[in-house]
DNA sequence: GCGACTTCTCGAACATGTTCCGAAAGATAG
DNA sequence: CTATCTTTCGGAACATGTTCGAGAAGTCGC
């Protein structure tokens, strides 16, 4: 039986610590998209499924890695209006993860609030806390959570993979293809935005729907409404 | 030169509705995870990379189906309120979209919207008709849709995602073990919530925190603001 | 009939994440 | 020192999506 005394079996030649520093340094020499398991063995001269002893999954150091980011990225000076410290909240953890190309390969991990580090709990408190400042029950201000956290999500899945449309053909869509092979006399409205939509679509918006969104989540809640004048 | 006479070449042995038709069956038969290129082809007794010319991706083949399924799925009797109508329409779109496990594969896929269906742009349109008939201009109609599509793709994201934890251990926390290794003394808002936090999350609430995101995005739009009653 | 052209088919190959299982290396007990 | 035990290491192997290039099977112009 062991002793509480030192530790037991074959001493490790590597540890967690070093494979996220090789990891970042493949991402900041080579672009994320080149960090790979078998590269980043590489990069430490270990065999490719070593790192499975340090490391749960790719999911497992990606995830860490971010956290290891939003540790430095997120600082927080939080207005004291409820409703504004919610918007500032959600737009820090939206511009953080933004940051971050490869965020969006996690992003939809399980548990992955769960296994969030200090500082972004810290963003969800200060979310949840000022929801109950401005009148929520508990279970609203999780649900309240929720939607910006989906719509949040959502935002940043989207873009990042229609970002990489920009390296497609040149010449896209001259006239009126974009709303292609579809009947337009039914749609009246779409073939009215017709090749607007692209430009629009590419409008960040996230900010004034986020606005809007916790104005009408705050409303339904029975807390204090306080619409903001248009746009 | 080629005529605009009959098409050339060697002719196909293997045409695209069979091979929907033969994913179709592996699905239903085997699951859908079961759905795999090279499976495909054994289905249909061809080579692999045959499926190549007649798909582009197996992103492209997934779209397919899922078109086909939206096009069963999507029936309308929308309201004719504006709001209940943006509303109705966005539940549709989300329950055709719930129903299929693996449409969470090609959700963000580059230019999902534009390569949708009739019956899908349908509801595009409706939504997106119903803006502007509260009072949006096309631009905020357009912005209107975007929020709401962020927050349905987030939404069937992460419950995609989080759903596969129900094969997990089963001593799932037993007591405060949900926001682990947190400074809980930092987080008193989820301190408090504990571990009611899953349970709560697994909740269903798109359709509440929907009607309170369109009440805020037309609010802020200046159209016409109707808060509902508390839930 | 014949050569050029076009379209389709598919085996070989590549990179990827991940699992399996045996080997290595040190601590502990006798 | 020897035996056992525990932990770490890593090569072989598998399934996956996808590209490449060569070959097959037709049509078209002459």
């Amino acid at each position: 039986m062991p002793r509480s005394h030192g530790r037991t079996g074959r001493p490790p030649l590597t540890s967690r610590a070093e494979i996220l520093e090789a990891a970042r340094k493949i991402i900041d020499r080579d672009g994320w998209e080149r960090l790979t398991m078998r590269r980043l063995a590489a990069e430490l001269g270990i065999g490719p499924t070593t790192l499975y002893h340090h490391v749960r999954d790719r999911e497992d150091l990606l995830i860490q890695l971010l956290n290891e980011h939003a540790q430095q990225t997120l600082r927080r000076d939080l207005p004291s209006d409820p409703r504004d410290c919610i918007v500032a909240s959600a737009i820090a953890i939206h511009d953080s993860l933004a940051a971050w190309p490869w965020a969006a390969e996690v992003l939809t991990a399980d548990g992955f609030l769960r296994r969030l580090g200090q500082p972004a709990l810290e963003m969800v408190e200060a979310i949840v806390g000022a929801a109950a400042e401005a009148g929520c029950t508990s279970e609203q201000a999780v649900h309240l959570f929720r939607g910006i956290w989906y719509y949040t999500v959502g935002e940043i899945l989207v873009r990042a993979h229609s970002d990489s449309r920009r390296a497609g053909d040149a010449h896209d869509a001259p006239d009126d293809a974009f709303f292609d092979r579809a009947d337009l006399s039914r749609l009246p409205h779409l073939a009215g935005i017709g090749n607007r939509w692209p430009a629009l679509a590419a409008q960040d918006t996230y900010a004034a729907a986020l606005g809007a969104f916790v104005d009408g989540l705050l409303a339904h809640a029975g807390a204090v409404p306080r619409i903001e004048p248009r746009i």
